[in-house]
DNA sequence: CGAATATATTTTAGGCTTGAAATATGTCGT
DNA sequence: ACGACATATTTCAAGCCTAAAATATATTCG
């Protein structure tokens, strides 16, 4: 089955170094273009970030409860720090809003009405930037790229966790 | 051939927002999550970061005859002037240095022999840690990812020409 | 109760990144 | 030569991001 049989091949099928260099280096040019442009829409047409339109949408899942700073920080993949500072210039612009709660080391957001139609505005915009960017792609190729990087996300996740572990 | 004929599909097989969307989020989760591991070892186990391994890697490639500001600019798909600052960081560790050259607008760098032999050790290792997190995939799925990404790359690439023309 | 520990967040220092303005140099046409 | 334009880079202000230390609050257990 395996051609080449000279070379062992240790990890039965997998990528090796090279192969995987360079699917690494494709999905870091996808993604950084994508974000490239998201990033220019969000600030010519509506004067915000991709970290900010991240941590609105976040909010808008939340609905009236909120999300704490900590439930943020998770869901962005962001540090603690991070999520302040973001929070701190959201509240700035008057789109998000603190809630009183019972534990005084929480930190508890949600977003204000003025948030919550800024953000309806901007994900209506954002769907439709991001069809187009993907509109060459045929719906079966895009169907099955996601389930590839499903896939990949599992080794990724997997290999991170084989090494804390070690 | 296509069901639900009742929603017209205008795009022709294209994907549909939703699925765009969800598509990106995966794209978007994998990259990051690659960039945090890449970025911690890189921390850890060599004191640097990726842009500096990235700019650094650029150089290598280019050899005695280095690159100037601008093309290292383009390769790494950022702005001059982060350029900047990454070139005075990497002078100062002493891993590049400045050429002479006709044309005193243009700043041309190149490895310094601390540079390539730090490089070289890098590189070593971010490749076996890229393959490590791959390992997951197999070989077969991994040429078919870097297949599907390069179609995605060309998708991104004519919508963004599509709309300078505009 | 009170001390040790655990949890949630903010602060801090430093690096990365951008777009726009400023600077410096080269080239071209007259 | 010289003015106008083009090219290459740096500077600047502001935001994003991180890890580590500091702070504040809650819980647990002796």
């Amino acid at each position: 089955m395996t051609p080449g049989a000279a070379m062992p091949d240790r990890l039965g099928g997998a990528p090796d170094g090279k192969r995987s260099l360079r699917l690494w280096l494709r999905l870091l040019t996808c993604s950084t273009a994508i974000e490239q442009r998201i990033s220019a829409r969000l600030r010519d047409e509506f004067g915000s970030t991709l970290p900010r339109f991240d941590m609105l949408s976040a909010l808008d899942r939340a609905g009236e409860a909120g999300l704490t700073m900590g439930e943020v920080s998770r869901m962005l993949m962001v540090s603690n720090g991070n999520v302040t500072g973001l929070a701190q210039r959201l509240k700035a612009d008057g789109l998000i809003e603190h809630l009183p709660g019972a534990d005084r080391r929480v930190q508890r957001v949600r977003l204000t009405a003025e948030g919550q139609t800024r953000f309806t505005a901007m994900a209506r915009a954002h769907e439709h930037w991001i069809e187009g960017l993907f509109a060459g792609l045929t719906d079966g190729d895009a169907e099955e790229l996601t389930t590839l990087l499903d896939g990949a996300k599992r080794s990724i996740h997997s290999a991170a966790h084989e090494e804390s572990n070690r």
